[in-house]
DNA sequence: TCTGGGGTCCTAGGACCC
DNA sequence: TCTGGGGTCCTAGGACCC
């Protein structure tokens, strides 16, 4: 511990999925292996994924499919749906098999994970990270890269250059002060973690351009202009561990579900299907961590581009008790559609909010005789919600989310549900 | 024709109180 | 006519992340 209080003796290690979810359908479609190939966003908007021959043609992260497909496509490429039945369910298998390597492991997103690597001779880490990045290749079909060194930040870091050159194999370890000069010198700071868009500009108006300018910065210079998150950032650069491995995720305090419809939506009918539809998906996520919402909102947008009248609004309502029941959810959230709707817009997008949540047993005492838990519906909603998982989404469902769902988003170069689904199941020819 | 979705944290400023 | 100072809580919006 030095003297503020910080370590600088932690490992951490950083593990990072290459263009996951191209990977993940090329685990069960060889035939993209070497092409350009690219996942999509909802309603098959912009590319979310992509892999390095994508990259090699210069298209960006981001960029919406339809202007880039020609190109794409004249070099052979594809262009697929996005299918997060499949991602989510490798990203569990590989966040499994990291387990094995460390007791102290944080997932922090779909595709990366930090491992607590403290008590590991530092000789032998170089080894370690080569095993991780094998296994999970050898047990999942996943590549990833290997970032290791004192701090979560400078892990992100020494990811970035094993992910980059493949001299370092997909794993480096950046521990002696040489090491971490050297590639802090080389690295912009609009890619060190935690530095986004405005930070950027900032810094470089300020004569900061890399992130050794960065964590050599005046500390009065830093907490001057930064916030108590960028000072944590050139702690970090510096090698002092601050920001703390989080292995157990916190209950969501808000949860949301939206989305892009698949064409304009005006007719009130629909647009209940669809929140009522997102209600339902949100309610089981709020159940999944034993929560009630004490607060809910609906929004409603038009396409903002497409020239013509423009509607972005959103209507709210406390919710008292708080419940995370979906039918009287579904009917909350239709009142407040109702009083938001215009007629005479084409909207693109509706969502529902949850905030104010709580764990189901703090709910206030005084409030506990109508609470949703004690009577039958919590019953209810827990058969619904098993039902569901054993036999498949929405096998039981509510009439108010309609059948025909023609404001669906666009799905149309959806892989098999390889892993999830029985009929989707790979056949041996 | 076609441009995503889901989060967290921090700060500034206003309202309110004593 | 003069018109303090400190604290808390809440909210909206910004910035960032994947």
């Amino acid at each position: 511990m030095n003297k503020i209080g910080l370590t600088d003796q932690d490992i951490v290690a950083l593990v990072d999925c290459n263009n996951f979810y191209v990977s993940c359908e090329r685990v069960f479609d060889p035939s993209l292996e070497g092409k350009p190939v690219a996942v999509l966003s909802n309603n098959d908007g912009c590319l979310v994924s992509r892999s390095n021959e994508i990259k090699a043609l210069k298209i960006p992260m981001g960029a919406p499919g339809f202007k880039h497909e020609a190109l794409i496509r004249k070099h052979g490429g594809v262009l697929l749906s996005s299918n997060y039945t499949l991602y989510g369910d490798m990203s569990r298998r590989v966040m499994d098999v990291l387990g094995k390597f460390s007791p102290e492991l944080e997932i922090y997103s779909i595709d990366e994970a930090f491992l607590g690597l403290n008590g590991f001779r530092v000789r032998d880490l170089e080894a370690y990270g080569r095993k991780i990045r094998e296994t999970v290749r050898k047990w999942t079909g996943i590549p990833v890269s290997v970032g290791i060194s004192r701090s979560k930040t400078l892990a992100k870091v020494a990811n970035h250059y094993a992910k980059r050159y493949s001299g370092y194999c997909g794993c480096l370890v950046m521990l002696d002060d040489e090491r971490i000069q050297k590639a802090l010198e080389k690295l912009p700071v609009s890619e060190i973690w935690g530095i986004g868009r405005q930070y950027d500009k900032f810094l470089r108006q300020n004569k900061i351009a890399n992130a050794w300018q960065l964590r050599n910065a005046p500390e009065q210079f830093i907490d001057h202009y930064m916030t108590s998150v960028g000072h944590k950032t050139v702690l970090e650069l510096q090698g002092f561990s601050c920001i703390d491995l989080d292995e157990a995720p916190a209950p969501k305090k808000s949860i949301v579900v939206s989305r892009s419809f698949g064409k304009q939506v005006s007719e009130l009918e629909e647009l209940e299907e669809a929140v009522s539809t997102y209600i339902t998906r949100a309610a089981e996520k709020l159940r999944a961590q034993h929560s009630v919402a004490g607060h809910l909102m609906v929004f409603l947008n038009t396409n903002r581009f497409k020239e013509g009248p423009q509607y972005n609004n959103a209507a709210q309502m406390t919710l008292s008790p708080p419940t995370a029941y979906t039918p009287d959810l579904i009917k909350t959230a239709l009142e407040l559609l109702r009083d938001l709707w215009l007629p005479g817009f084409e909207f693109k997008k509706a969502g529902v909010m949850f905030s104010e949540i709580m764990h189901e047993d703090d709910v206030p005492l005084n409030l506990i005789e109508t609470n949703y838990l004690d009577d039958e519906r919590k019953a209810l909603a827990d058969t619904i919600d098993r039902i569901n998982r054993h036999c498949g989404r929405d096998t039981v469902f509510y009439a108010s989310s309609g059948i025909r769902q023609d404001w669906q988003m666009k799905r149309a170069r959806l892989s098999p549900s390889y892993t999830t689904r029985w009929s989707d199941l790979m056949k041996t020819k």
